[in-house]
DNA sequence: TGATACCTCTGATTCGTATTAGTAATACAT
DNA sequence: ATGTATTACTAATACGAATCAGAGGTATCA
């Protein structure tokens, strides 16, 4: 009925409440108290404020440099995606129960996305995540030349996944794929194997080198031989070499790399565990496999926590790191090496 | 290392390129040709751009404008639910879809929970969705009070789900349960089922209506007698009393009740589609089920479309309506009726 | 009585950007 | 010489909220 009428703001608010707009002001950051306004005053001031549905608008405030309770939350791709590995939604779920743990709204940037799908934190040269108080930044993404401007603007943000950059101090929160790995390599070697092969694609980031090491650090301990493959083609005339190499165990990074080489084994007449032991590094469902336990959910809660944390003041916006531990792989695809 | 460096505003561009900071302002915009800022002057300016790193501030600028470019999604219950049962995932997909298509950002509303877990719309009497230019709804909610109220305020909002409220105008994108769940009669009716039961649960909303609603028409068209029962617990003395019956075909209007009948069917040596044939109205995953296919990211996608055109103002604000059509289930669980 | 303190506010200013109205300088036409 | 157009800008203002420096008024004290 009353069609488009406009967004209440504390001019409104006050008018209606015979006070200034400053007294709004005041009343609605609650330093109603503090500057000697009366319980009376402070009551019309909120009846006012009910009647009119007033809100702040978080673009006045921040301009004024005050805060929003909003947390920003980047990807650099879609973050619910239309097929069903869904990476993010687990991230999500423990963002969003801290962010209400602490009372923050969340802000998912989604305008920022150009053709290409891929979503850039400056688009016409502005920053849109400035909106919100600080921002969790979240996804695979080859540039760090936006972080490292992010990172020199003071903004706060945290990363999921360990990211350093040159020169440039940023705060994440991780899994510790090392000593998973190192653990993974461990296990294998008390099982008997003797030959654990490593294989890998192309990529190099931050999170393939952890579990590199993680996997030299545990052939180290054990005294094995170090295997380690880069390849995106897993076909039989690779598993006929590592059978004859004496391979018995192969850790693979990622789902895909697993897959072929399952299948592979098939079409040498092989299986899982009993030829071959098989473990995943990383994988989108973690069903039917024995792969690591990414903590998604500890790491979004925890991103959103150092991010409270930042925001609050204590500890340097740019220097903060925490490592989660993973989960262990069942034992599916692993066994004792064959005699 | 150059610590605390201020961010670059229009200001200090215009006096880095001996300009106004008008001039910044409309080169920035690519309002340069138009406004006859001669191609010397613009590279002087943007050579200072590119030396100090500006970036356009978002607050000031959305502050400008009027609007923020945000729209809100409140939930009235968790948003990504710890269970797999994952209720809202397929229409953020397509809330997201369209917002990034639209060019908004989407604030999830996460800081209004109470400690039940129940997230409302308003707390301590004050509108926090406000924040947003306008909010998609969307989850089951009893009380209809708030949503009278937002839209007496004139809030602009979209429902996904058709609701009403007595004396007020809402505005929703709706799945259209009743012209499917009628097909799914007409088409159980043509393969010989003679007697089709509906059975519910106890709770009364516009969607269970609707369904309803549909099931009768479809009745009367295939001059089927109604057949409805209204419960929650589907035992095998039901399916006893329903075979008695001659009833041949269940429409199940939720999936714990269909699993309800499939247990008692079995107790009973009996199974699905041979025996009786099983339709579920509503599932959260539409998998292994003959269902009816809830358009979940196109309503998502429609709420969206219709808000931004609400706040582009065309048409009434709280009085637009869109029904979708429901895809048809798949055959799984439905076959002809046993002689 | 005058000074001082307190109470309850308000006016004016600020944040950074977009825009409107306008200015100064030159060119050209009459 | 006067008027009009064009070019290339700039000054001023508005957006909405927060904050600082008071302004009036009353109460208290010396």
């Amino acid at each position: 009925m009353e069609g488009q009428r406009r967004r209440a703001r504390q001019a409104d608010v006050a008018r209606l409440a015979g006070v200034s707009q400053a007294t709004v002001s005041a009343v609605v950051n609650g330093r109603g108290p503090e500057t000697g306004i009366p319980e009376q005053t402070v009551q019309r001031v909120l009846e006012a404020v009910r009647q009119l549905g007033y809100a702040a608008n978080p673009a006045a405030r921040s301009l004024r440099g005050k805060r929003n309770r909003l947390l920003g939350v980047h990807t650099f791709e879609s973050i619910f995606p239309v097929d069903q590995l869904d990476f993010y939604h687990e991230f999500l779920v423990g963002i969003e129960q801290q962010a209400v743990a602490d009372g923050y709204d969340l802000v998912l940037f989604a305008s920022t996305e150009d053709l290409d799908g891929r979503r850039r934190i400056y688009t016409d040269g502005m920053n849109r995540l400035a909106l919100a108080d600080g921002s969790v930044l979240l996804g695979v993404e080859p540039g760090s030349t936006e972080l490292a401007r992010l990172a020199a603007e003071g903004y706060p943000f945290v990363h999921i996944g360990r990211r350093t950059v040159p020169g440039t101090e940023i705060s994440w929160v991780g899994a510790d794929y090392a000593s998973a790995t190192r653990e993974v390599v461990g296990r294998l070697a008390a099982l008997g194997h003797r030959r654990v092969a490593y294989v890998t694609g192309p990529d190099r980031m931050e999170v393939f080198l952890d579990k590199e090491a993680g996997y030299r650090a545990g052939c180290a301990d054990a005294g094995l031989p170090e295997l380690m493959y880069v390849t995106s083609q897993l076909d039989p005339a690779w598993v006929d070499a590592a059978h004859a190499g004496g391979v018995t165990a192969v850790l693979a990074e990622n789902e895909p790399l697993a897959r072929q080489l399952v299948a592979a084994l098939a079409e040498r007449g092989m299986a899982a565990p009993a030829d071959m032991s098989v473990v995943v590094l990383v994988t989108m469902t973690e069903s039917g496999w024995s792969s690591l336990r990414i903590p998604r959910n500890e790491m979004g809660r925890g991103a959103v926590k150092m991010l409270t944390r930042i925001l609050a003041g204590s500890g340097d916006p740019g220097d903060q790191h925490h490592l989660l531990p993973c989960g262990l792989p069942d034992d599916h695809m692993i066994g004792p090496p064959r005699s």
